[in-house]
DNA sequence: TACATTTAGTCCATCAATGAACTATTAGCT
DNA sequence: AGCTAATAGTTCATTGATGGACTAAATGTA
């Protein structure tokens, strides 16, 4: 599996093999936690960012949001965020209104068909998320939550840093 | 930052919340290098899967390797690995050639060009990693090693338990 | 030796996500 | 009021990655 990983940080003598490997494994858990969950709601016809938003959606207050906020929750660009919202419209699991306060304003609102949609997909995720951690005693999984929210931390410095706010 | 996840995971409440803020937040991070590094490269007009195949062969004994043995160790499909090597060889980074032994395969040779432009690209990604790290104990980088391993290996066997064998 | 099967890699069509440019509307100044 | 700035979303062109079909070569099997 990492075979490729430690060559890679052998080579390099001057960087921490440590700290290579690990940012390896940090990519690399990404992707296989984002491709399992692709995989399981592919039968749907949902991807993981449309399921996200959805998801984001139903926990709204009302059901109700605006795109700009999807965006922001859903660490999506508005871009994208309007085809998944056109994609979910598509399927009735949410409407599109403009806002009569402010003209600029989307209003997206999830549906009956949506949380119906949603409520039914949720327990699907659950042993999934089980098998995830299994093994995980309840301090390890703190640990995790602790070293991963510390490392989101530093590279939020990082990218503050150099200017990107966003 | 974090808000999203949180409501969303109140809001399932057959579900522990902690395993899905953990998902969401093993999901995050990842991204969150891949970003970073993809931004570091772009003004080297690589992207983070190129870079990352480059590296590899640039670590292969004698610098050679094929595109199969590089799609396992990079985890990438043939296909992507078929327009990585296009661009590398493109920037005479890396020369393609047919193996005499077996004419089905491709072998992949890293050019002087290519060591020196890599061997010029990774201290200059030194700080970056360092950054990442920053305020990590070695205990503590242990422990995200171990804890990232154990993931992976527990979504490898869901993987397999599946069927899906790559 | 002939023929089916497997393996290696590539080509093509498609999907997901992005940056840049654009439209519409509102907020801020003077 | 009038005019500039900022904000909210959308459209369009492009990038990156994928699945599926395809070509070529090697392997095994009768």
């Amino acid at each position: 599996m990492q075979t490729g990983i430690q060559r890679v940080a052998e080579s390099i003598p001057a960087m921490s093999q440590t700290d290579v490997v690990l940012v390896r494994l940090l990519m690399m858990s990404g992707v296989v936690v984002n491709d399992e969950l692709e995989y399981l709601l592919r039968p749907h016809r949902l991807n993981e960012s449309e399921f996200r938003t959805l998801a984001i959606l139903f926990s709204s207050p009302d059901g109700r949001a605006y795109p700009g906020e999807l965006c922001q929750y859903a660490t999506q660009k508005p871009t994208n965020m309007t085809r998944i919202i056109d994609t979910l419209v598509e399927r009735d699991l949410v409407t599109r209104s403009r806002s009569a306060q402010d003209r600029r304003r989307v209003v997206l609102q999830i549906t009956p068909q949506g949380r119906r949609f949603t409520r039914q997909l949720l327990p699907m995720l659950f042993p999934y998320v089980d098998a995830t951690f299994k093994g995980f005693s309840a301090d390890e999984k703190q640990q995790l939550d602790r070293l991963l929210r510390k490392l989101i931390h530093n590279l939020d410095s990082m990218l503050a840093a150099r200017g990107g706010v966003a």
